[in-house]
DNA sequence: TATGAATGAGAGTTCATTCAT
DNA sequence: TATGAATGAACTCTCATTCAT
């Protein structure tokens, strides 16, 4: 109960202040609970931000594993790999802060979850993705021969749209407002491009 | 000379532990100089960090203005583009972290920095770019109809290959080195990519 | 049962670490219950001090009552101080941790629980000692003629062999280890020492 | 200036209150400073702790080598040491404080601090003193044998005439002030009793 | 320009103690 | 008796910033 309450504010705090900037008092404050609880529960910052994170990167993860079936085809995977990050995140914008962060903190934290994660559940993976890329480079239905740069482009195009919007509008010199058609156009541009360009 | 120093410091410090994670003293540190001249030229660790990001930002839009010549082809733009992006990047990753945690702060300071560099400086927006673009279209040049969706691509891809390789290795359960061959491949991949998906 | 638990657990952790070092919750651990427990049976953390405290003085007093008998001799005394004390705190270290730091601090619970002790029971205090040491005085028996002083000797002899011991190793730059050997030297020297120095 | 008002009140603080019962701020209140001075100048409570520590113990030393000439005598040892440890301590009862408690806490610091201190000065024990002790032991100046517990005897009954005085005001049920007069009987007591019990 | 000393506000963390059950 | 959760006050320590020189 006051676990879940801590972990909620705690994403909020993380997410729009990352970990140093981040205030104890004031996750405590928004959690309504005492600052001597957070440490009751999580022994230290570091560990709460840890616990945030693991959420955070289950929640990714079980957005992938979502449309991992076997005889999924190329064409599908980028269609709904774009639709789904795009519409997931657009609904957990602290999320995607909060992993944003972590990725320019070059993963540390990042890489000992998943190692821990790893050691305790097993897979965390969507151990599948992989064996259906290679599938398709040897089926002949992409183009793209590596499944790293293929996975990077996707990922990239799918997450940045979240992040990278000022930039681009600085050197348009335009001003774009982030709505329901922003993020729908967003994953048709995505998927035509990674369609078009992967695709044979 | 002394100021010179204490941004080059900056730059670093800023670019590991952000703007509330780095520390005063140890910018001074680095600088060899006393934490005090730090305030004598800067007046506060804020406007110390605006300074470093108003160079990070002229020299990301120097980057851009580079290859804008007034009869560039498309092509020619997305072959070029991701190279001189990502070779110039990666030579340059503190100005890519400070970007990227800029970013995720919802471009607060970036904008506040645009637009007082705006009102002295002019045109820093390479103000080519947007016509460019809109012939490619009409030209026919190029299928991507959205002049955002497409420079958002672009700049999604190049940025985002310095920080999301953690994602991509760990769905993939890899790990790829970051040297001339990766981003060699990195390269070749975002401009064939952008070359087979919107090129016409 | 668990009050048994608690002050033998609150004996070691008040030994190492002193009043204000202990820690309730190691206390509680080490006596493997709950932390409420503990105030539910000692309402305060100086409380449970004051009881460990208690025992131990009672310890202290019911050895020196061990050898008092009313025809004892000063020689007899004067060997059998010492041996009783060195054995006696060699295998109780706890003991002797506990007196020094109170005494350190002035014996403030130590005078306060002789007060409370004396009040309910009566004679705490082994009060043969007194006439004994006078009766040698008158006797001739022996040299000093303060019985304070006598007192103060045998007592500093015996309760510092624990405690000086670094202090004259650093000294004499040597390295003694503490062991059978050990105290039967030190029981030896003292009451040659005390016998030949004060025995007439 | 500010660095010695620090050490002073500090010392006063953790005789008072031993190093986990003194309060940094009580310690810079008593100094008159900011309390981020002491952390400035100190970096630590604990490093306080050992600064102070290292006074204490150089000025233990020095009052040991005060008296050591290569011609001393036994019986002027016997006279000398009490009479200087004894009127040193009775004007500096912090010094005995907290080498008291140190020496309860197994000498941990201290012994750090004396093998720090030899390693930048060389000689700090008044190496003089083992072999006058043996010279006295071979002379047939002395009857105890061994020059540790000689010193032991020496140092117990010189620096527990301040700890050891209400057990034996207690054991005796009587009260003594601590005066002018208790001291010199102290010392006139000791003396007598090393001279008798251990001179040929 | 340059420095070492100083400061106040607040950071994370700990701890004895109490509450509800 | 027993527990896990909760609390408030206090603790050590840090940090951006300023002052005196």
């Amino acid at each position: 109960m006051s676990k879940e309450k801590i972990l909620t504010a705690a994403k909020e705090e993380f997410a729009e202040f990352g970990l140093s900037g981040a205030r104890v008092s004031r996750i405590a404050e928004k959690a309504g609970i005492n600052k001597a609880m957070l440490f009751y529960y999580f022994s230290s910052k570091e560990n709460l931000y840890k616990s945030v994170l693991r959420q955070t990167i289950l929640g990714l993860m079980s957005q992938i594993k979502k449309i991992l079936t076997p005889d999924l085809k190329a064409s599908e995977f980028f269609e709904k790999m774009p639709e789904i990050y795009i519409n997931y995140f657009s609904k957990n914008k602290d999320f995607i802060k909060i992993m944003g962060r972590e990725l320019i903190n070059d993963g540390k934290h990042y890489k000992a979850i998943i190692r821990e994660t790893l050691e305790e559940d097993g897979r965390l993976t969507p151990s599948g993705i992989k064996e259906l890329i290679n599938k398709w480079i040897k089926n002949g239905e992409i183009k793209e021969e590596s499944q790293f740069n293929m996975m990077m482009n996707i990922v990239s195009l799918s997450l940045f749209s979240f992040i990278g919007k000022p930039i681009a509008e600085n050197i348009l010199d335009i001003n774009i407002k982030e709505d329901e058609i922003f993020y729908k156009n967003r994953i048709e541009s995505i998927s035509n491009l990674l369609k078009r360009g992967m695709l044979k």
